[in-house]
Parts: structure tokens; sequence; C-alpha cells
DNA sequence: ACTTGCATGTAAGTCGTTACATGATTGT
DNA sequence: ACAATCATGTAACGACTTACATGCAAGT
């Protein structure tokens, strides 16, 4: 039956198991809000490419109505599209986390660069780690609400509180890492 | 003069920082051993290719050599390869890590799945994750003796500390979140 | 009037994987 | 003698990105 498809075609899928019918357009914007932190944001193009490719497998519904004057296309799982997305779950072994680290990459062949160059970079990362449990916990709280046992949103809460701890603690092992190489920290000077 | 090359490229190099003349099988060892856990670790034939590659750009140096009666290319890092990596780490911005975690992108569409086969997948992960915390652990343990200031496994050990903290704080995770979905844990039956 | 957002794609190219092929060396 | 490890590649292919192109709708 279900022929295999590349993870991200069953994350696009998982995105439609939420209710709502949504445009590619939308899909991109749900992607970068959620999908991104735990997974990747497909590029735009992409994502167009794989909601044609589940639609010829059967698992979306390609709804093309009229908004306002021009012609828009939402797409909607369907049975098959719930089933294939189940029959992945059970039967495709998860496998372990890729993580693509640049700073740590960068940080294990620290030798070969200047320690300001390093520690610039490390102060960089914890500027980028703000603005992502910024955006996280944003998402976070507009789960409030419906992030109990039986609501909608229980699981995007779980994954999220999860996402927000790990963030928090590439924060506390950057600064960690700081501290061992003699970056003093912005307390000094305040 | 460098051309930009994939960041594999600048693992590579990297990897070639540490002092030996490696043959492109090593590099496929030292990079499961470390790179995996904080880049990726490339196919085989993705290091031949890349090698090749460094060679032709005058960073690395191919030499052929007789181990007993067979030739063997190892590789070595040149003056200008130095420079190339330094020049990438000093001005090229890190950027923000990609997580590809199939199990928190499982666990987001939870409500689509079994909760057994849910609860099932994160137990596994922990098994992996031990697996994992076992490995980095015997890495970090290779590097003592040699990880204080002004050695050679520095910023080894420093990457590899972050890892470990980073796996534990990954399993309390998941023994949270199966928590959070009533699983009893292996407490009761031992 | 003009910019920003909404919405949908095509084309070209790269990175990287899997599968396969080959052969020498070492250990048991 | 046989298996495992060392060592080096080729070929085919797929996922994904970037760059580009297009045009309507809505806000200021």
């Amino acid at each position: 039956m279900s022929q295999d498809l590349p993870v991200t075609a069953y994350a696009i899928l998982g995105l439609l198991t939420f209710g709502d019918e949504l445009t590619g357009y939308e899909i991109k914007q749900r992607a970068d809000m959620t999908l991104r932190f735990y997974w990747v944001s497909p590029a735009t193009s992409q994502i167009y490419t794989e909601l044609r490719r589940l639609a010829d497998h059967g698992l979306v519904r390609a709804d093309a109505h009229a908004d306002g004057g021009r012609e828009v296309t939402s797409y909607a799982i369907t049975d098959a599209g719930q089933e294939a997305l189940r029959t992945w779950m059970a039967e495709t072994p998860a496998g372990f986390p890729v993580l693509k680290h640049p700073v740590l990459l960068r940080l294990l062949v620290g030798h070969a660069s200047e320690p300001a160059r390093t520690r610039q970079m490390l102060h960089d990362y914890l500027v980028e780690l703000d603005q992502a449990l910024a955006d996280l916990g944003g998402v976070r709280e507009s789960l409030r609400g419906a992030d109990s046992e039986g609501e909608p949103f229980r699981f995007p809460a779980l994954v999220a509180d999860w996402g927000l701890d790990y963030f928090a603690a590439e924060a506390v092992h950057t600064q960690r890492a700081l501290a061992s190489l003699g970056d003093p920290g912005p307390s000094a000077t305040a």
C-alpha cells in the first residue's frame, strides 16, 4: 500500500491532522512555527512538491476554491492519509536524532581559531538561543487552555516544553563553555 | 581565494588539525566517534569525494605511500588548509543548530497514534540514549590526561562534556514525557 | 501609489545516501 | 582456510535548497 515517502511528507501530513484545511503557504507558516524546532522547515517549493506527491498518493485531498477573486488550493488529510501516518508511526522505527550543531562543530576544533573569535561565536549563540526561547515560548503560550489530557494540543505542548528545556540547557552549556574559556561574562561591566 | 565548500569539507579539515596524517578510512572512523554526535558522520564515499575536492583546492596534501605491499593514501592538512579553516570560522557565521528529531516529530502528532506505541517509542529512545551515553562517555574517557588548558584535547573534551549533558537531559525529558503519558516506569516490576 | 503579504510554482544545481565492486591484509 | 578488517572507489538516485518568476489582495 503506502509507499515509503520522505519523512518530510509525513511531517506535512502530521500538520494536517490538527483539523483545518491548509494552503501550502499556511503549511509553510505552521512549519516555521513548530516543525523547525524539531525537524526542519522545508523550503516553500519543497512543500508544494510534497503536497503534489501526497495528493497523487491519495493521502491528501486538494480542494481548489475561490478566495475572493482568485483560485486558492487548500489541502486536507484523507482517511488513507490518516492510515498511512499511523502505519508509518507504528512500523517504522523512529531512529536516533541527528544534530547538526555548527557551534559545537566549531568548538570541537577551537584550537584552530582565535580564542576571542570562539567566545564571540558563543555569545552570538546565546543571543540566538534567546530568540528561539522567545519564539517557542510564544508558541507554547498559544497552546494554553487546550493542553491537557484529551485536548487537541496536548502533544504539541509536550514537545514545546521539551524544546524549551532543551534551549535553556543549551544556554547553560554555552555559559559553561564561556566560563571555561575564561570569559568574564557581562557581570563586571554592568 | 578559498571557495565556499560544504560544511562537511571543513569538518573533515578540522579532523585533520589534530596532528596525524589520516587515510579516508581512518577519517571515517574518527567521524563515527566524534563528528557523528555534533554534525553527521558522512558516508565513506562522501569522505573520499570531499578529500579529492580538498586536495584539488590545495587544502590537504595526499601522500600516497606503500603500507606493506599495497598503496595507501593518507591526507594531511596544508598551510593553506589551516588558513582556509581559520578564515571560514572567522568570517562565516556559525548559524543555529538544526535538530532532526524523529522522536519529537512523532510525539508532536502523538494524537494520531496508539498511546502504547508512543510509549514504546520513548522506551526505545531511552535505550538508544544509553548507548549514545556509553559511546560518547568512552570517547570522553579516552581524552583524559590531555584535556586541560593548552593541551591538544581541550576542545574535544569540552564538546564531549556538552554532548554528555545533552544526552542525559534527553533521557530526563523522555522520562518526563513517559510520566505525562501515564507510563508507570520500570519501578513496580523490578 | 506603493509596499507588504498571500499564494503558487519552475529550473537548476548540490549535497549526500545507498548499493555495489574490488582487492589486499590480518587474525583465528 | 576463512572471516573480518582495511582501503578505495563508482554509479545511480533523491531530497532539498536557492534563485527566479508571477500575480492578486490588502493596508497605509
